[in-house]
RNA sequence: GGGCCGUUAGCUCAAUAGGUAGAGCAACUGAUUCUUAAUCAGUAGGCUGCAGGUUCGAUUCCUGCACGGCCCA
């Protein structure tokens, strides 16, 4: 254990001998520090208004002592805010527990009123101060706050405490989350739940966590997405329908990937991926006005604007402009040229992997928000087949700054068709491609008993929230991303268990 | 999985053609009743990520490992 705690832990029990709580059950707030600096900020430098009781309540910053008067900073969830106290005002008594026991760090409650300091800032005058939580860690410097990703990404609440650049991006993941739900529920759409735990993986191509139940003594997956569980509400008779959760892929950890992820998806029974494409866009460019007031960001120094239309492109004449080759009529020989000029021929080389590795090729030319439509058969298991070109199906991918955002579909509702779809990605999985979706023949079933046509579309929260945050990773509004376990911890311990152990 | 970079005080960072590690903030002791990265004087704080190797001597050079970051698959 380290010294400074010892004797912080020690300073607290020296705070009950002299008859404080440096852990109280409550404060009575009546202001956040925003409300103050708002109502507030018309006063003349200088001007106070004793005859306003506020009680304020955060955490110490920063302190400034002037012998018998003092400033100090007070930070909350929404803002900071100054507060100044002096010993004629509080009392000596009252001062001497300031100035011992009041440290930067710990969380005090202050009563007092509002004025102006003679330098134009809100503050308040401190007529009574309590401790309402005594920190026993040194805090971060603060002035250049934590850059250590370790400590960053493994200890978040220190981040959150030193860098309030942290607390703002996630706030705006939230309101992004909130901001889908208002305009979801405006359009009449049920929000519902389906089951984490699957006997089968579906609905995207990944690689499944496994886990065990105890009871029944068999192996069950975290679900990789929601699609099919959502579609059985759809055979069940809902018709507008989302769910936002954790989906989980147990694939490598990068800046645009983590083991688990926040995921929309949203059905529409009567509707098409026309139809989708509409919301797509309507839905995004509602969000990120509501949560920015503009529809125009910079993302990494590029300026990509969100107002409606987005650009509609088939996947097919994309690649063809950019490549020269036509992915749909071109013999599977050429496609393998090209993808060989690039030295990126995967290792399954049938059609519909090989038109995947072109697209990787080409992806990063899209920036401004966009539509790819039109993926092949082979790729969109789930997707139904185009009503005018079979080897394709009616899908489509919300492109941003060269990344998938979402993924839509007209979905597939013809039993026999997806039985047979389900087959082929069985023959993928034999020939060793563990990304392959798995056979779900309740799914199948589910669909006997009829689907209506339906319009379903899937978005990464994640994504959208590295865009409106310009975050260049995942990581950053991933409140806690996962990590490798914090061995440092354990040793910080040692000492106490070693001696319980004994 | 491969390549490159990093790891020094609680935090943010210095340093050395190999010669026993410094600053600011935080902490501690004083001074200071309108400061705001407050100021001033002083004190303490380090197995330089871990394990080996080379050397009279390694924080510095070499190897391996751990953790992190960036790039690639």
């Amino acid at each position: 254990m380290d010294d400074l705690r010892k004797i912080k832990i020690a300073e607290v029990e020296e705070l009950r001998l002299k008859g404080y709580n440096p852990y109280p059950y409550k404060f009575e707030k009546t202001h956040s520090n925003r409300e103050i600096k708002e109502k507030y900020s018309k006063l003349e430098n200088g001007q106070t208004v004793e005859e306003d009781n506020v009680n304020v309540a955060g955490r110490v910053m920063t302190i400034r002592y002037h012998g018998k008067s003092s400033f100090f900073v007070l930070k909350d969830s929404e803002d900071r805010l100054q507060i100044y106290i002096n010993q004629n005002a509080v009392g000596k008594e009252r001062y001497e527990l300031f100035k011992e026991h009041i440290k930067i760090g710990d969380f005090v409650g202050v009563k007092g009123f509002p004025f102006k300091s003679k330098t134009g800032e809100v503050t308040v005058f401190t007529k009574d101060i309590e401790i309402l939580s005594k920190a026993i860690r040194p805090m971060p410097e603060k002035w250049h706050g934590i850059k250590d990703k370790e400590i960053i990404y493994k200890q978040r609440y220190v981040d959150m405490i030193a860098n309030d650049a942290s607390i703002k991006n996630f706030k705006i993941r939230f309101e992004i989350i909130k901001a889908i739900r208002e305009f979801l529920w405006q359009k009449g759409f049920v929000e519902v739940e389906t089951p984490v735990l699957h006997h089968l993986t579906g609905g995207a191509s990944a690689r499944p966590f496994v886990t065990h139940l105890n009871v029944y003594d068999i192996n069950m997956y975290l679900r990789i997405a929601l699609e099919l569980y959502l579609k059985r509400y759809i055979v069940g008779g809902f018709e507008k329908i989302f769910e936002i959760g954790k989906c989980f892929r147990n694939e490598g950890i990068s800046y645009k990937h983590n083991p688990e992820f926040t995921m929309i998806e949203i059905y529409q029974a009567y509707a098409d991926y026309n139809d989708m494409m509409d919301l797509t866009e309507e839905m995004i460019s509602y969000v990120v006005k509501k949560v920015l007031n503009t529809e125009k960001i910079v993302y990494q120094g590029v300026e990509i604007d969100f107002s409606r239309p987005w650009k509609r492109i088939k996947m097919r004449d994309f690649i063809a402009e950019k490549l020269g080759v036509d992915i749909l009529e071109d013999p599977e020989e050429k496609l393998i040229q090209v993808l060989e000029k690039y030295d990126s021929v995967p290792e399954i080389k049938d059609r519909g992997h090989l038109i995947e590795k072109l697209w990787d090729l080409v992806e990063d030319e899209i920036v401004q928000p966009t539509f790819l439509m039109d993926y092949p058969v082979e790729i969109s298991p789930l997707a139904k087949r185009h009503r005018e070109d079979p080897r394709v199906t009616e899908r489509f991918e919300p492109i941003i700054f060269g990344r998938e955002i979402g993924n839509a579909f007209s979905e597939l509702n013809d039993p026999v068709d997806q039985l047979q779809r389900f087959l082929k990605q069985q023959e993928l999985r034999n020939m060793g491609d563990e990304e392959a979706q798995m056979l779900d023949l309740d799914f199948v079933r589910a669909l006997e008993y009829g689907m209506p046509p339906t319009g379903g579309l899937g978005i990464g929260i994640d994504r959208i929230a590295m865009f409106l945050t310009d975050s260049p990773s995942i990581r950053d509004i991933i409140p806690f991303p996962t990590t490798k376990p914090d061995e440092e911890v354990a040793k910080e311990y040692e000492d106490i268990l070693n001696v319980n152990k004994t």
